[in-house]
DNA sequence: CAATCGACTTTTCAATCGACAAGGTTCGGG
DNA sequence: CCCGAACCTTGTCGATTGAAAAGTCGATTG
Protein backbone atom coordinates (compact mmCIF):
# COMPACT_ATOMS: atom_id res chain seq x y z
CA UNK A 1 0.00 0.00 0.00
CA UNK A 2 0.90 3.60 0.30
CA UNK A 3 2.16 3.66 -3.16
CA UNK A 4 2.48 6.95 -4.44
CA UNK A 5 0.37 5.85 -7.30
CA UNK A 6 -3.11 6.90 -6.80
CA UNK A 7 -4.48 4.20 -8.99
CA UNK A 8 -7.00 1.77 -8.28
CA UNK A 9 -6.88 -1.46 -6.60
CA UNK A 10 -8.69 -2.82 -9.70
CA UNK A 11 -11.85 -3.19 -10.59
CA UNK A 12 -13.99 -5.74 -10.69
CA UNK A 13 -14.77 -6.64 -14.57
CA UNK A 14 -16.15 -4.95 -16.73
CA UNK A 15 -16.97 -2.19 -14.57
CA UNK A 16 -15.63 -0.15 -16.91
CA UNK A 17 -17.28 -1.30 -19.50
CA UNK A 18 -20.49 -0.58 -17.76
CA UNK A 19 -19.43 2.93 -17.66
CA UNK A 20 -18.69 3.48 -21.09
CA UNK A 21 -22.33 1.76 -22.08
CA UNK A 22 -23.70 4.09 -19.42
CA UNK A 23 -21.98 7.34 -20.94
CA UNK A 24 -22.30 6.46 -24.63
CA UNK A 25 -26.32 6.04 -23.96
CA UNK A 26 -26.00 9.58 -22.39
CA UNK A 27 -24.01 10.93 -25.63
CA UNK A 28 -25.74 8.76 -28.06
CA UNK A 29 -29.23 10.34 -26.76
CA UNK A 30 -28.06 13.90 -26.26
CA UNK A 31 -25.68 14.73 -29.78
CA UNK A 32 -26.70 11.87 -32.13
CA UNK A 33 -24.41 8.95 -33.24
CA UNK A 34 -22.35 10.67 -35.57
CA UNK A 35 -21.86 14.20 -33.52
CA UNK A 36 -21.27 11.94 -30.35
CA UNK A 37 -17.25 11.55 -30.53
CA UNK A 38 -15.59 8.31 -28.92
CA UNK A 39 -13.57 11.03 -27.24
CA UNK A 40 -16.45 12.69 -25.57
CA UNK A 41 -17.84 9.55 -24.61
CA UNK A 42 -15.02 8.37 -23.02
CA UNK A 43 -14.56 11.48 -20.83
CA UNK A 44 -18.26 10.89 -19.79
CA UNK A 45 -17.56 7.57 -18.58
CA UNK A 46 -13.68 8.39 -16.78
CA UNK A 47 -11.37 7.33 -19.11
CA UNK A 48 -9.47 7.75 -22.69
CA UNK A 49 -10.62 6.93 -25.98
CA UNK A 50 -8.52 4.00 -26.34
CA UNK A 51 -10.39 1.76 -23.88
CA UNK A 52 -13.19 2.01 -26.03
CA UNK A 53 -11.57 0.34 -29.04
CA UNK A 54 -10.74 -2.40 -26.67
CA UNK A 55 -13.87 -3.54 -25.29
CA UNK A 56 -15.88 -2.66 -28.81
CA UNK A 57 -14.55 -3.43 -32.02
CA UNK A 58 -15.85 -0.02 -33.68
CA UNK A 59 -17.95 2.92 -32.57
CA UNK A 60 -21.04 1.82 -34.07
CA UNK A 61 -21.01 -1.65 -32.28
CA UNK A 62 -20.63 0.66 -29.00
CA UNK A 63 -23.74 2.49 -30.51
CA UNK A 64 -25.55 -1.36 -30.52
CA UNK A 65 -24.45 -1.82 -27.23
CA UNK A 66 -25.91 1.65 -25.88
CA UNK A 67 -29.10 0.69 -27.70
CA UNK A 68 -29.54 -2.72 -25.85
CA UNK A 69 -29.25 -0.94 -22.85
CA UNK A 70 -31.97 1.24 -23.74
CA UNK A 71 -34.66 -0.89 -24.72
CA UNK A 72 -33.83 -2.25 -21.51
CA UNK A 73 -36.19 0.02 -20.14
CA UNK A 74 -39.34 -1.91 -20.73
CA UNK A 75 -38.49 -4.51 -18.95
CA UNK A 76 -39.55 -2.62 -15.67
CA UNK A 77 -42.73 -1.88 -17.09
CA UNK A 78 -44.03 -5.73 -18.25
CA UNK A 79 -43.70 -6.25 -14.07
CA UNK A 80 -45.52 -2.81 -13.65
CA UNK A 81 -48.32 -3.83 -16.47
CA UNK A 82 -49.12 -7.74 -14.94
CA UNK A 83 -50.16 -5.76 -11.53
CA UNK A 84 -52.86 -3.95 -13.77
CA UNK A 85 -54.64 -7.43 -15.25
CA UNK A 86 -57.09 -7.56 -12.59
CA UNK A 87 -58.58 -3.75 -13.16
CA UNK A 88 -61.55 -3.31 -15.20
CA UNK A 89 -60.79 -2.55 -19.07
CA UNK A 90 -61.26 1.01 -18.91
CA UNK A 91 -59.05 1.48 -15.61
CA UNK A 92 -56.25 -0.53 -17.38
CA UNK A 93 -56.06 0.93 -20.43
CA UNK A 94 -55.65 4.01 -18.52
CA UNK A 95 -53.38 2.36 -16.23
CA UNK A 96 -50.96 1.38 -18.98
CA UNK A 97 -51.00 4.59 -20.60
CA UNK A 98 -49.74 6.37 -17.23
CA UNK A 99 -46.96 3.88 -16.67
CA UNK A 100 -45.82 4.21 -20.52
CA UNK A 101 -45.40 8.23 -19.71
CA UNK A 102 -43.51 7.56 -16.37
CA UNK A 103 -41.50 5.77 -18.36
CA UNK A 104 -40.76 7.73 -21.49
CA UNK A 105 -40.31 10.53 -18.39
CA UNK A 106 -37.70 8.32 -16.58
CA UNK A 107 -35.67 7.41 -19.60
CA UNK A 108 -36.16 10.53 -22.59
CA UNK A 109 -32.95 8.13 -24.14
CA UNK A 110 -35.33 6.32 -25.62
CA UNK A 111 -37.15 8.69 -28.05
CA UNK A 112 -33.96 10.32 -28.89
CA UNK A 113 -32.15 6.97 -29.88
CA UNK A 114 -35.44 6.19 -31.86
CA UNK A 115 -36.02 9.50 -33.98
CA UNK A 116 -32.29 9.89 -34.08
CA UNK A 117 -31.96 6.94 -36.71
CA UNK A 118 -35.85 6.83 -38.00
CA UNK A 119 -35.69 8.61 -41.03
CA UNK A 120 -32.20 7.05 -41.70
CA UNK A 121 -32.46 3.96 -44.06
CA UNK A 122 -28.95 2.36 -43.11
CA UNK A 123 -27.42 -0.93 -41.66
CA UNK A 124 -28.35 0.88 -38.11
CA UNK A 125 -31.90 1.62 -38.78
CA UNK A 126 -32.53 -1.48 -39.56
CA UNK A 127 -31.24 -3.42 -37.00
CA UNK A 128 -32.56 -1.31 -34.51
CA UNK A 129 -36.68 -1.79 -35.93
CA UNK A 130 -35.66 -5.49 -36.20
CA UNK A 131 -33.98 -6.31 -33.16
CA UNK A 132 -35.72 -3.66 -30.63
CA UNK A 133 -38.88 -1.76 -32.25
CA UNK A 134 -40.16 -4.52 -33.71
CA UNK A 135 -40.85 -6.70 -30.48
CA UNK A 136 -42.06 -3.66 -28.87
CA UNK A 137 -44.76 -2.92 -31.54
CA UNK A 138 -46.26 -6.07 -31.79
CA UNK A 139 -46.15 -6.49 -27.96
CA UNK A 140 -48.18 -3.67 -27.86
CA UNK A 141 -50.68 -5.00 -30.77
CA UNK A 142 -51.26 -7.98 -28.61
CA UNK A 143 -51.34 -6.91 -24.55
CA UNK A 144 -51.74 -2.88 -25.25
CA UNK A 145 -54.27 -0.43 -25.46
CA UNK A 146 -55.11 -0.85 -28.90
CA UNK A 147 -57.47 -4.40 -28.19
CA UNK A 148 -59.29 -2.34 -25.04
CA UNK A 149 -59.85 0.90 -26.24
CA UNK A 150 -61.03 -0.53 -29.70
CA UNK A 151 -58.87 0.34 -32.34
CA UNK A 152 -59.11 -1.52 -35.83
CA UNK A 153 -56.35 -3.26 -37.56
CA UNK A 154 -55.06 -0.85 -39.96
CA UNK A 155 -55.57 2.27 -37.04
CA UNK A 156 -53.00 0.64 -35.15
CA UNK A 157 -49.62 2.50 -36.67
CA UNK A 158 -50.90 5.32 -36.32
CA UNK A 159 -51.79 4.48 -32.91
CA UNK A 160 -48.44 3.51 -31.91
CA UNK A 161 -46.96 6.39 -33.25
CA UNK A 162 -49.33 9.21 -32.09
CA UNK A 163 -48.63 7.79 -28.53
CA UNK A 164 -45.09 7.61 -28.98
CA UNK A 165 -44.96 11.40 -30.19
CA UNK A 166 -47.70 12.43 -27.56
CA UNK A 167 -46.63 10.66 -24.64
CA UNK A 168 -42.41 10.98 -25.26
CA UNK A 169 -41.38 14.54 -26.59
CA UNK A 170 -42.10 17.07 -23.80
CA UNK A 171 -40.03 14.61 -21.94
CA UNK A 172 -37.11 14.43 -24.60
CA UNK A 173 -37.00 18.33 -25.42
CA UNK A 174 -37.87 19.00 -21.70
CA UNK A 175 -34.75 22.11 -21.78
CA UNK A 176 -36.91 23.49 -24.99
CA UNK A 177 -40.34 23.36 -22.61
CA UNK A 178 -38.68 25.09 -19.57
CA UNK A 179 -37.68 27.97 -21.73
CA UNK A 180 -41.04 28.03 -23.77
CA UNK A 181 -43.91 27.52 -20.81
CA UNK A 182 -42.20 27.68 -17.75
CA UNK A 183 -42.91 23.96 -16.96
CA UNK A 184 -40.33 22.09 -16.19
CA UNK A 185 -41.40 18.17 -17.64
CA UNK A 186 -38.79 16.52 -15.58
CA UNK A 187 -40.50 17.28 -11.85
CA UNK A 188 -42.88 14.79 -10.57
CA UNK A 189 -45.78 16.68 -10.82
CA UNK A 190 -45.34 17.71 -14.40
CA UNK A 191 -44.97 13.97 -15.21
CA UNK A 192 -48.09 12.95 -13.33
CA UNK A 193 -50.12 15.72 -15.24
CA UNK A 194 -48.50 15.11 -18.37
CA UNK A 195 -49.64 11.03 -17.65
CA UNK A 196 -52.58 12.31 -16.57
CA UNK A 197 -53.22 14.66 -19.69
CA UNK A 198 -52.84 11.44 -22.02
CA UNK A 199 -54.52 8.72 -20.44
CA UNK A 200 -57.94 11.35 -20.58
CA UNK A 201 -57.02 11.99 -24.45
CA UNK A 202 -56.75 8.33 -25.26
CA UNK A 203 -59.16 7.32 -22.68
CA UNK A 204 -61.85 9.80 -21.86
CA UNK B 1 -20.58 31.42 -76.60
CA UNK B 2 -19.50 27.69 -77.61
CA UNK B 3 -16.62 28.49 -74.83
CA UNK B 4 -15.00 25.54 -73.69
CA UNK B 5 -16.20 26.66 -70.13
CA UNK B 6 -19.49 25.15 -68.69
CA UNK B 7 -19.67 28.41 -66.61
CA UNK B 8 -22.97 29.47 -66.39
CA UNK B 9 -23.69 32.94 -67.53
CA UNK B 10 -24.13 34.27 -64.09
CA UNK B 11 -27.16 33.23 -62.51
CA UNK B 12 -29.61 35.97 -60.74
CA UNK B 13 -28.27 37.39 -57.27
CA UNK B 14 -29.05 35.08 -54.56
CA UNK B 15 -30.03 32.19 -56.48
CA UNK B 16 -27.47 29.94 -55.43
CA UNK B 17 -27.44 31.63 -51.58
CA UNK B 18 -31.12 29.94 -52.01
CA UNK B 19 -29.92 26.67 -53.37
CA UNK B 20 -27.89 26.55 -49.84
CA UNK B 21 -30.59 27.33 -47.70
CA UNK B 22 -32.40 24.73 -49.44
CA UNK B 23 -29.74 22.48 -49.23
CA UNK B 24 -29.19 23.18 -45.11
CA UNK B 25 -32.44 23.07 -44.48
CA UNK B 26 -32.50 19.05 -45.97
CA UNK B 27 -29.12 18.48 -44.45
CA UNK B 28 -29.83 19.84 -41.05
CA UNK B 29 -32.95 18.08 -40.67
CA UNK B 30 -31.53 14.47 -41.87
CA UNK B 31 -28.89 14.74 -39.81
CA UNK B 32 -28.85 17.16 -36.75
CA UNK B 33 -26.68 20.20 -36.74
CA UNK B 34 -23.51 18.57 -35.80
CA UNK B 35 -23.65 15.56 -37.92
CA UNK B 36 -24.72 17.92 -41.39
CA UNK B 37 -21.18 18.80 -42.89
CA UNK B 38 -21.00 22.10 -44.90
CA UNK B 39 -18.84 19.89 -47.86
CA UNK B 40 -22.13 17.90 -47.33
CA UNK B 41 -24.29 20.54 -48.39
CA UNK B 42 -22.49 22.67 -50.64
CA UNK B 43 -22.92 19.28 -52.38
CA UNK B 44 -26.50 18.79 -52.40
CA UNK B 45 -26.96 22.76 -53.47
CA UNK B 46 -24.21 21.71 -56.05
CA UNK B 47 -21.66 24.01 -55.15
CA UNK B 48 -18.38 24.44 -53.17
CA UNK B 49 -17.74 24.72 -49.53
CA UNK B 50 -16.49 27.90 -50.53
CA UNK B 51 -19.14 29.48 -50.98
CA UNK B 52 -21.16 28.95 -47.87
CA UNK B 53 -18.46 30.52 -45.70
CA UNK B 54 -19.00 33.49 -48.70
CA UNK B 55 -22.60 33.43 -47.99
CA UNK B 56 -22.44 32.80 -44.13
CA UNK B 57 -20.02 34.10 -41.88
CA UNK B 58 -20.22 30.67 -40.12
CA UNK B 59 -22.33 27.42 -39.80
CA UNK B 60 -24.65 28.72 -37.02
CA UNK B 61 -25.47 31.64 -38.77
CA UNK B 62 -26.22 29.11 -42.02
CA UNK B 63 -28.72 26.94 -39.45
CA UNK B 64 -30.83 30.05 -38.14
CA UNK B 65 -31.12 30.89 -42.17
CA UNK B 66 -32.39 27.40 -42.37
CA UNK B 67 -34.40 27.62 -39.38
CA UNK B 68 -35.96 30.84 -40.58
CA UNK B 69 -37.40 28.94 -43.95
CA UNK B 70 -38.22 26.16 -41.75
CA UNK B 71 -40.94 28.39 -39.74
CA UNK B 72 -41.87 29.77 -42.41
CA UNK B 73 -44.39 26.76 -43.22
CA UNK B 74 -46.47 27.98 -41.05
CA UNK B 75 -47.64 31.02 -43.05
CA UNK B 76 -49.43 28.82 -45.50
CA UNK B 77 -51.33 27.48 -42.61
CA UNK B 78 -52.66 30.43 -41.34
CA UNK B 79 -54.49 31.29 -44.74
CA UNK B 80 -56.09 27.53 -44.65
CA UNK B 81 -57.35 28.20 -40.89
CA UNK B 82 -58.42 31.16 -41.86
CA UNK B 83 -61.09 29.69 -44.08
CA UNK B 84 -62.65 27.32 -41.24
CA UNK B 85 -63.67 30.63 -39.38
CA UNK B 86 -67.29 30.06 -39.54
CA UNK B 87 -67.60 26.82 -39.07
CA UNK B 88 -69.08 25.20 -36.18
CA UNK B 89 -66.84 25.35 -32.84
CA UNK B 90 -66.61 21.33 -32.87
CA UNK B 91 -65.97 20.98 -36.78
CA UNK B 92 -63.70 23.60 -36.75
CA UNK B 93 -61.27 22.51 -33.94
CA UNK B 94 -61.38 18.83 -36.63
CA UNK B 95 -60.32 20.92 -39.39
CA UNK B 96 -57.49 22.93 -37.52
CA UNK B 97 -56.04 19.58 -36.15
CA UNK B 98 -56.16 17.89 -39.56
CA UNK B 99 -54.48 20.88 -41.77
CA UNK B 100 -51.86 20.78 -38.59
CA UNK B 101 -51.09 17.28 -39.68
CA UNK B 102 -51.13 17.76 -43.21
CA UNK B 103 -48.54 20.40 -42.74
CA UNK B 104 -46.46 18.08 -40.41
CA UNK B 105 -46.28 15.70 -43.21
CA UNK B 106 -45.79 18.13 -46.03
CA UNK B 107 -42.77 19.35 -43.92
CA UNK B 108 -41.22 17.02 -41.43
CA UNK B 109 -38.10 18.88 -40.83
CA UNK B 110 -39.51 21.67 -38.41
CA UNK B 111 -40.35 18.33 -35.74
CA UNK B 112 -36.45 17.21 -36.15
CA UNK B 113 -35.41 20.69 -35.80
CA UNK B 114 -37.50 20.89 -33.10
CA UNK B 115 -36.12 17.88 -31.88
CA UNK B 116 -32.26 18.23 -32.48
CA UNK B 117 -31.91 21.09 -30.59
CA UNK B 118 -34.96 20.54 -28.11
CA UNK B 119 -32.39 19.00 -25.16
CA UNK B 120 -29.59 21.45 -25.33
CA UNK B 121 -29.28 24.54 -23.20
CA UNK B 122 -26.86 26.36 -25.47
CA UNK B 123 -27.64 29.71 -27.64
CA UNK B 124 -29.17 28.09 -30.53
CA UNK B 125 -31.41 26.68 -28.62
CA UNK B 126 -32.25 29.60 -26.87
CA UNK B 127 -32.61 31.47 -30.25
CA UNK B 128 -35.00 28.71 -31.69
CA UNK B 129 -37.26 28.87 -29.12
CA UNK B 130 -37.21 32.80 -28.52
CA UNK B 131 -37.48 33.80 -32.21
CA UNK B 132 -39.49 31.19 -33.68
CA UNK B 133 -41.33 28.36 -31.32
CA UNK B 134 -42.59 31.18 -28.75
CA UNK B 135 -44.86 32.95 -31.36
CA UNK B 136 -46.24 29.98 -32.89
CA UNK B 137 -46.77 28.68 -28.66
CA UNK B 138 -48.63 32.19 -28.17
CA UNK B 139 -50.80 31.85 -31.72
CA UNK B 140 -51.86 28.26 -30.28
CA UNK B 141 -52.70 29.74 -26.94
CA UNK B 142 -54.96 32.41 -28.65
CA UNK B 143 -56.45 30.67 -31.83
CA UNK B 144 -55.58 27.09 -31.90
CA UNK B 145 -57.73 24.56 -30.41
CA UNK B 146 -57.15 25.16 -26.48
CA UNK B 147 -59.82 27.31 -26.05
CA UNK B 148 -62.60 25.13 -28.20
CA UNK B 149 -61.34 22.27 -26.89
CA UNK B 150 -62.02 23.72 -23.30
CA UNK B 151 -58.14 22.92 -21.97
CA UNK B 152 -57.55 24.59 -18.82
CA UNK B 153 -54.64 26.94 -18.65
CA UNK B 154 -52.30 24.82 -16.52
CA UNK B 155 -52.64 21.95 -19.20
CA UNK B 156 -51.38 24.25 -22.65
CA UNK B 157 -47.93 22.95 -22.38
CA UNK B 158 -49.01 19.31 -22.21
CA UNK B 159 -51.43 19.70 -24.87
CA UNK B 160 -48.99 21.39 -27.12
CA UNK B 161 -46.31 19.16 -26.91
CA UNK B 162 -48.94 15.74 -26.84
CA UNK B 163 -50.57 17.23 -29.80
CA UNK B 164 -46.79 18.30 -31.88
CA UNK B 165 -45.57 14.70 -31.05
CA UNK B 166 -48.59 12.58 -31.93
CA UNK B 167 -49.33 14.49 -34.87
CA UNK B 168 -45.22 14.76 -36.92
CA UNK B 169 -43.16 11.52 -35.30
CA UNK B 170 -44.85 9.48 -37.31
CA UNK B 171 -43.44 11.64 -40.46
CA UNK B 172 -40.48 12.55 -39.08
CA UNK B 173 -39.71 8.77 -38.69
CA UNK B 174 -40.83 7.68 -42.01
CA UNK B 175 -38.40 5.09 -43.13
CA UNK B 176 -38.66 3.59 -39.72
CA UNK B 177 -42.51 3.28 -39.95
CA UNK B 178 -42.27 1.52 -43.18
CA UNK B 179 -39.87 -0.88 -41.82
CA UNK B 180 -41.48 -1.61 -38.91
CA UNK B 181 -45.29 -1.30 -40.05
CA UNK B 182 -45.36 -1.75 -43.87
CA UNK B 183 -46.86 1.75 -43.91
CA UNK B 184 -45.40 4.35 -45.84
CA UNK B 185 -46.79 7.42 -43.74
CA UNK B 186 -45.91 10.00 -46.91
CA UNK B 187 -48.49 9.00 -49.51
CA UNK B 188 -51.52 10.85 -49.41
CA UNK B 189 -53.59 7.98 -48.15
CA UNK B 190 -51.90 7.70 -44.71
CA UNK B 191 -51.66 11.21 -44.27
CA UNK B 192 -55.44 11.82 -44.67
CA UNK B 193 -55.66 8.89 -42.20
CA UNK B 194 -53.17 10.09 -39.68
CA UNK B 195 -55.29 13.53 -39.43
CA UNK B 196 -58.20 11.71 -39.34
CA UNK B 197 -56.53 9.40 -36.39
CA UNK B 198 -55.68 12.91 -34.91
CA UNK B 199 -58.59 14.63 -35.50
CA UNK B 200 -61.05 11.79 -33.75
CA UNK B 201 -58.29 11.38 -30.53
CA UNK B 202 -58.91 15.38 -29.95
CA UNK B 203 -62.21 15.70 -30.43
CA UNK B 204 -63.95 12.75 -30.39
C1' DC C 1 -10.54 50.46 -72.54
C1' DA C 2 -9.07 50.13 -67.85
C1' DA C 3 -10.43 49.69 -63.24
C1' DT C 4 -13.30 47.59 -60.08
C1' DC C 5 -16.66 44.98 -57.92
C1' DG C 6 -19.41 40.90 -56.76
C1' DA C 7 -20.00 35.98 -57.25
C1' DC C 8 -17.75 31.90 -57.20
C1' DT C 9 -13.75 28.26 -57.00
C1' DT C 10 -9.60 26.46 -55.33
C1' DT C 11 -6.25 25.84 -51.91
C1' DT C 12 -4.83 25.63 -47.34
C1' DC C 13 -5.09 25.59 -42.29
C1' DA C 14 -5.37 23.76 -37.49
C1' DA C 15 -8.47 20.89 -35.03
C1' DT C 16 -10.84 16.76 -34.44
C1' DC C 17 -12.65 12.42 -36.00
C1' DG C 18 -12.57 6.84 -35.62
C1' DA C 19 -9.40 3.32 -35.60
C1' DC C 20 -5.30 1.06 -34.48
C1' DA C 21 -0.54 -0.32 -32.69
C1' DA C 22 2.49 -0.74 -28.95
C1' DG C 23 3.51 -0.65 -24.33
C1' DG C 24 2.39 -0.60 -19.32
C1' DT C 25 -0.08 -2.31 -15.12
C1' DT C 26 -2.48 -5.62 -12.31
C1' DC C 27 -4.25 -10.02 -11.08
C1' DG C 28 -5.08 -15.07 -10.79
C1' DG C 29 -3.26 -19.67 -11.47
C1' DG C 30 0.59 -22.82 -11.95
C1' DC D 1 7.75 -16.58 -8.13
C1' DC D 2 6.44 -15.76 -12.49
C1' DC D 3 3.90 -15.80 -16.48
C1' DG D 4 0.08 -15.19 -19.38
C1' DA D 5 -4.13 -12.92 -19.86
C1' DA D 6 -7.11 -9.11 -19.00
C1' DC D 7 -7.38 -4.26 -18.44
C1' DC D 8 -5.93 0.23 -19.38
C1' DT D 9 -2.89 4.18 -21.26
C1' DT D 10 -0.32 6.53 -24.68
C1' DG D 11 0.88 7.74 -29.23
C1' DT D 12 -0.10 7.95 -34.01
C1' DC D 13 -2.44 7.23 -38.49
C1' DG D 14 -5.21 9.05 -42.56
C1' DA D 15 -9.55 11.19 -43.20
C1' DT D 16 -12.73 14.83 -42.38
C1' DT D 17 -14.25 18.95 -40.04
C1' DG D 18 -15.28 24.50 -40.09
C1' DA D 19 -12.99 28.43 -41.40
C1' DA D 20 -10.34 31.45 -44.05
C1' DA D 21 -7.05 33.07 -47.65
C1' DA D 22 -6.02 33.49 -52.27
C1' DG D 23 -7.16 33.15 -57.00
C1' DT D 24 -10.63 33.26 -61.15
C1' DC D 25 -13.89 35.33 -64.09
C1' DG D 26 -17.82 37.89 -65.88
C1' DA D 27 -20.43 42.07 -65.44
C1' DT D 28 -20.48 46.96 -64.41
C1' DT D 29 -18.77 51.47 -64.21
C1' DG D 30 -16.18 55.60 -65.17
Amino acid sequence: MAKSSARKTRVPRGEARERIVRAAVEAFAEKGFEAASTRDIAQRAGTDQGLLTYHFPSKDALWRAAADRVFGIFESLDDRLASLEHADPKERSRGVIREFVRLMAKHPEFFRFMVDCGNRTDARQRWLVDTHIKPRFEYMKEHGVARVAGIEEAAVPHAFYALAGAAALIFAVAPNCRRLTGLDPRKPDAIEAHAEFIANLVVP
